[in-house]
RNA sequence: GCGAGCGUAGCUUAGUGGUAAAGCACCGCACUGUGGCUGCGGGGACCGCGGGUUCGAAUCCCGUCGCUCGCCCCA
């Protein structure tokens, strides 16, 4: 029979990609909770129509996963958590204690071509704080998506999280004529520069219908390194960065613009410094999003953070944890017949001590069992054979050294566990 | 939606027209109550699938499916 094939763009976690992502979600927690936010979630299924009213309805109608139920209702498996967050917080806004500080792990779909560092069906890590308008707020954000880097190993050699403001980015283009007709075509143009070649960009530039004076004061906009200065709310906030703690880890950068609409504020994106992947999360403010869909007007800071371009980037960066899979530090191994009940209650005796135990399933050579022992990376061999078994003993096998001992049953849980323990 | 590359054992790959090979992994033996190391041996592949060319195809050609990498898009 032909075998059936994963869907497109999804992955099997496998035990040790388990570990991975457990790791992952631990790491996240961390620096989640350092800064106060309690975790949530929505619904992986929303219906369509939550979507739509945000987002353009061809992004939505083909890069999302969408189908009908059989009430003819359609529904999407959710593309992002965003308008999920803005639709619970809207329900609950006039209860809710402000600010509000939430935070989520969990799965999320695109029905987008596979690509490296992207998928169909991947992971993210969203954190938000609404409620607070200003740039501490922004900065409180940006400080705990630079604790989980640091808390992963990347450092600000590593990855640096680019900053800019588009209040300021709006100003700048209005001085050189650029109005808010043009200003959404020019954010697209600032997004995608460094995704092209220099000469395509200046092509795709004036076939948009820039003019090359126009053109050329964009540019220089865009080196201008030190633009930030004299913006109120970017001088607040790497101020703010510094006292989080953070100041290593962020930097103005007039380039980075953020493709979505909804942004109204500071807008950020972390990135490796070789800028050899996508973007590793990305975010900013969006004062005007939980209104949109029919809330209380809120405003709110945030971001968003894919598991597969991370676990590129630590990898690049040789900062990817070693993980053990392997739960049983003890193996009980089994003699022979007349042994197997023994052996089951030994394991059992083990295990309300508090012990992880595995046990070797069928009567094999010792050998085979230990060097199974081996490979499942126990600490402890337990031999429970005719001869222990008439002395009510036991032999315990420390895998890492080879001495073994020989001792009275009763004793044999707290000599195992000494090892295990590291303090045999 | 468009383009390119690649599909050979569980995994990584060699073989570019003459009837499939290596390393790792797995199993066994040396070592029937002692693992890791070593040595020896063993099982395992309709060479992605279908068609064509040829005396002969893993190899060349066409199609198809899958994977990967770009473009598009990126909430």
């Amino acid at each position: 029979m032909e075998p059936i094939r994963p869907v497109k763009g999804t992955r099997d976690f496998f035990p040790e990609d388990m570990t991975f992502r457990q790791w992952l979600y631990a790491k996240i927690r961390g620096a989640s909770e350092r800064f106060g936010y309690q975790e949530y979630d929505g619904p992986f299924l929303e219906r369509l129509s939550l979507y739509a009213a945000k987002s353009g309805e061809e992004l939505v109608k083909d890069q999302s996963f969408i189908f009908e139920d059989r009430s003819g209702e359609m529904v999407a498996l959710r593309p992002e958590l965003t308008p999920s967050l803005a639709r619970m917080v809207g329900a609950k806004s006039k209860s809710l204690p402000r600010p509000i500080r939430w935070w989520s792990f969990g799965p999320f779909w695109r029905y987008e071509r596979p690509q490296r560092g992207r998928s169909r069906e991947f992971f993210q890590w969203n954190i938000d704080l609404l409620g607070i308008d200003s740039p501490e707020a922004d900065a409180e954000i940006v400080a705990a998506g630079a604790e989980f880097l640091r808390g992963v190993g990347l450092s600000p050699e590593a990855v640096r999280i680019r900053i800019n403001d588009r209040r300021l980015a709006e100003t700048q283009l209005d001085k050189i004529g650029i109005g808010s007709d043009r200003r959404a075509l020019v954010y697209r143009l600032i997004d995608r520069r460094d995704r092209m070649s220099p000469a395509k960009w200046l092509d795709w530039s004036l076939a948009e219908g820039l003019s090359p004076k126009e053109l050329e004061a964009i540019r220089k906009l865009l080196d201008d390194r030190e633009a930030w200065r004299g913006s109120a709310p970017l001088e607040r906030f790497f101020e703010a960065a510094d006292s989080l703690g953070v100041g290593d880890y962020v930097v103005y950068d007039p380039t980075v613009i953020r493709g979505l609409d909804y942004y109204t504020g500071t807008v950020f994106e972390a990135r490796d410094s070789a800028s050899k992947f996508r973007a590793i999360f990305g975010g900013g403010r969006y004062d005007d999003l939980v209104s949109a869909v029919g809330g209380d007007p809120v405003p709110g800071t945030g971001f968003a953070m894919g598991d597969v371009v991370l676990r590129l980037v630590l990898e690049q960066y040789n900062a990817a944890p070693v993980l053990d899979s392997r739960p049983a530090k003890v193996l009980v191994t089994t003699f022979d017949d007349s042994g197997l009940m023994p052996a089951l209650k030994l394991a059992t005796e083990f295990r309300g001590s508090g012990l992880e135990v595995e046990w070797y399933p069928t009567v094999a050579k010792l050998a085979k069992q230990l060097r199974y022992a081996d490979r499942v990376g126990a600490r402890v061999a337990v031999i429970l054979g005719p001869d222990e078994i008439a002395a009510e003993t036991v032999t315990i096998r420390d895998l890492a050294s080879g001495k073994q001992q020989t001792v009275p049953r009763g004793e044999a849980a707290a000599f195992a566990r000494g090892i295990v323990e590291g303090s045999a």
